[in-house]
RNA sequence: GCGGUUAUAGUUCAGUGGCAGAACGCCGCUCUGUGGCAGCGGAUGUCCUGGGUUCGAACCCCAGUAGCCGCCCCA
């Protein structure tokens, strides 16, 4: 028997949704999907992981969510060995021919340098090399690592040059020029790496023309433009209407409503100018959506916070005056808003340091940076969302962290901290979105105005629970939505078939066969549990049982117990589903 | 990446140097075809892992791992 291997759990930031929570996130998706409807959305599905250049030129390389948060990783089956060799043949022959022989290459082995790469854990990939028998000296026709070198790696790298410097004269000096020429790193060293030192020119550029660089998705927006390229839904003509629900995947440190998985609930509108695309009607319908799909959930005290960062060129000009405007104050900030003011000056905007409010108060405001078409947007949003009767606040300090957004930004808020009816931690925000009128032509497709948002499901769960969790506390409290802010989203079975004696059993399953054909919801007892436990399990489960013993076999005349009630009738055969059902 | 905090039965947790515990759940009996109540009985443990201190460690010390919460950032 094999040992006991130490017991796998679900990754951090990973997790398991499990009965009867997921009859919670069914709900809530279908109530989506119905509301979407009504207002002409269609399903998307994108894949879940796409090419890393999406991510990096849609959502922007400076973002955190792309400099440190992405699940990225190289696909190796796109590897040419083939494009190496003949690289490695090319540059070998101009540096230095003497190692190249019919189109191979042959490296002189040197067995204390092998050693010492394998003391270090460096791992050579070797193909079609020769060992000599003798163990002692051999030729090695081509050394590389594989692609995507991790730091670990190339740290063990380094180690093996040093090693190489301190003896310039012997073969391990070559050895390690050679182990430079195959990293397949296309220049994206990390900071730990001095590039003088490692990069590769001559192999590079062919090393990832092969081999594609792919990231779990972060966001889905990216992904539904890409798609809207690629199928040339622009070409339609019309306005593309579509929503999303799905995993997403970023690399943080969990925490209260955010996982490293994690679902979104997303919508995005976008199309050619022509199709009405950049219309600020289409950000009023959008809001005005979500304010109806938050009602239909029963999420109370939500809020609807409100900005313009304005146009493509708006915005760099803002950006530009804030950066003039804190620096001459940045050193009275707090830490953290003065590593703001030098990475993302809008983020200064966002902190909540108290002691800082008045200097942000004094900083430039991006309502004044917005040219004439940006202000008369914003305005006619404004103007529609009031006149839906849609409650919203403009705050002019919200600032949306990806690159694309420009004009309208809005998001969705709960109460935070010390609200019971919350149930997000410090993360009060439900839900995000913007206008996008760029990202089409970032990603190399037409001009295609869109605005979009997506909801954290998660974040959305917690709040109803903690709502279902206050209402069932609080007396004095208004009833949450039906259905949805409560507990009566797990439902019970028709009813349980409680067979008696192991005899039954067959005939209890044929029975039950017959009544969930008809519709109903039926779990099978077993006849080898005594009537006592078949009552106890059933009572959890279902709403009524059906004792099925000798003589209900034999009569055909079932006994149906009700449990709400506790009212026990004999049913004939032929009336039973029709009696199940009420 | 940084900080706080926690880790003991299936679950929620008590136990602060001396026999491994409670509640709920589970199984059985009282009660072989009538549950919810009650009584009685029972099973279930790497006390997170590895070191150390001690006659003796779930408990004290060190290190590690993991969870949760917060910062940053975002949904």
């Amino acid at each position: 028997m094999p040992t006991p291997s130490k017991s796998l759990k679900a990754v951090r930031g990973t997790r398991d949704l499990l009965p009867p929570e997921t009859a919670l996130w069914n709900r809530v998706e279908s109530i989506a999907r119905s509301v979407f409807s009504r207002y002409g959305f269609g399903e998307i599905r994108t894949p879940i992981f796409e090419d890393t250049q999406l991510f990096a030129r849609g959502v922007g390389e400076e973002t955190d969510i792309v400099s440190k948060e992405m699940y990225t990783w190289s696909d190796g089956d796109r590897f040419s060995e083939k494009r190496i060799i003949d690289e490695w043949v090319r540059v070998n022959q101009s540096d230095n021919p003497a190692y190249v022989q019919a189109g191979r290459v042959n490296i002189q082995g040197n067995p204390p340098f092998l050693a010492k790469l394998k003391e270090l854990g460096i791992q050579l990939q070797v193909w079609r090399g020769v060992q000599a028998a003798n163990g002692l000296t051999g030729h090695v026709e081509l050394v590389s690592f594989r692609p995507g070198v991790s730091a670990d790696a190339i740290d063990r790298l380094m180690k093996a040059r040093e090693l190489a410097k301190s003896d310039p004269e012997s073969q391990t000096q070559r050895f390690a020029v050679r182990l430079r020429l195959v990293i397949p790193m296309d220049g994206e060293l990390g900071p730990w790496v001095d590039k003088r030192d490692v990069l590769v020119e001559p192999l590079a550029g062919k090393f990832f023309d092969s081999a594609q660089s792919l990231t779990l998705r972060p966001e889905n927006t990216a992904g539904v433009v890409r798609a809207y390229i690629e199928h040339n839904l622009g070409d339609t003509g019309q306005l593309q209407k579509l929503f999303y629900i799905g995993p997403q995947f970023r690399r943080e440190r969990p925490q209260r409503g955010r996982y490293r998985q994690f679902w979104q609930i997303g919508v995005e509108v976008l199309g050619p100018v022509t199709s009405g695309s950049e219309s600020p009607l289409r950000d009023a319908e959008v809001l005005e959506m979500l304010a109806t799909l938050l009602d239909e959930l029963g999420v109370k005290n939500w809020r609807l916070e409100l900005n313009s960062v304005g146009s493509s060129t708006d915005r760099p000009r803002y950006v530009a005056a804030l950066r003039e405007a804190l620096a001459p104050i940045k050193h009275q900030l707090c830490e953290d808003n003065q590593r703001r003011a030098e990475t993302n000056p809008l983020r200064v905007l966002d902190s909540k340091d108290p002691n800082d409010q008045a200097l942000i108060d004094g900083l430039p405001k991006i309502a004044d940076y917005l040219d004439d078409s940006s202000r008369d947007h914003f305005a006619q949003v404004r103007a529609a969302l009031d006149a839906c009767g849609v409650p919203y606040t403009v705050n002019p300090r919200l600032v949306r962290g990806l690159d694309y957004y420009t004009r309208t930004t809005f998001e969705f808020t709960v109460p935070s901290s010390g609200d019971p009816a919350s149930g997000l931690g410090t993360q009060n925000a439900l839900l995000g979105g913007g206008r996008y009128d760029g990202l089409s032509e970032m990603l190399g497709g037409p001009r295609a105005p869109g605005i979009g948002f997506a909801i954290g499901q998660d974040r959305l769960i917690l709040t109803l629970q903690a709502l279902a969790e206050s209402n069932k506390s609080g007396t004095g409290t208004e009833p949450g939505a039906p259905g949805l802010a409560s507990e009566t989203w797990v439902q019970k079975l028709d009813a349980y078939i409680a067979p008696l004696g192991a005899e039954r059993n067959a005939a209890a399953l044929a029975l039950a066969r017959e009544l969930r054909r008809s519709g109903l919801s039926v779990e099978v007892g077993d006849g080898a549990f005594r009537l006592k436990k078949s009552f106890e399990a059933a009572d959890r489960v279902a709403r009524h049982i059906v004792i099925l013993g000798e003589d209900e076999l034999a009569s055909g005349i079932l006994t149906v117990k009700t449990f709400a009630t506790g009212e026990q009738t004999k049913i004939a055969h032929a009336d039973l589903a029709q009696s199940l059902r009420a």
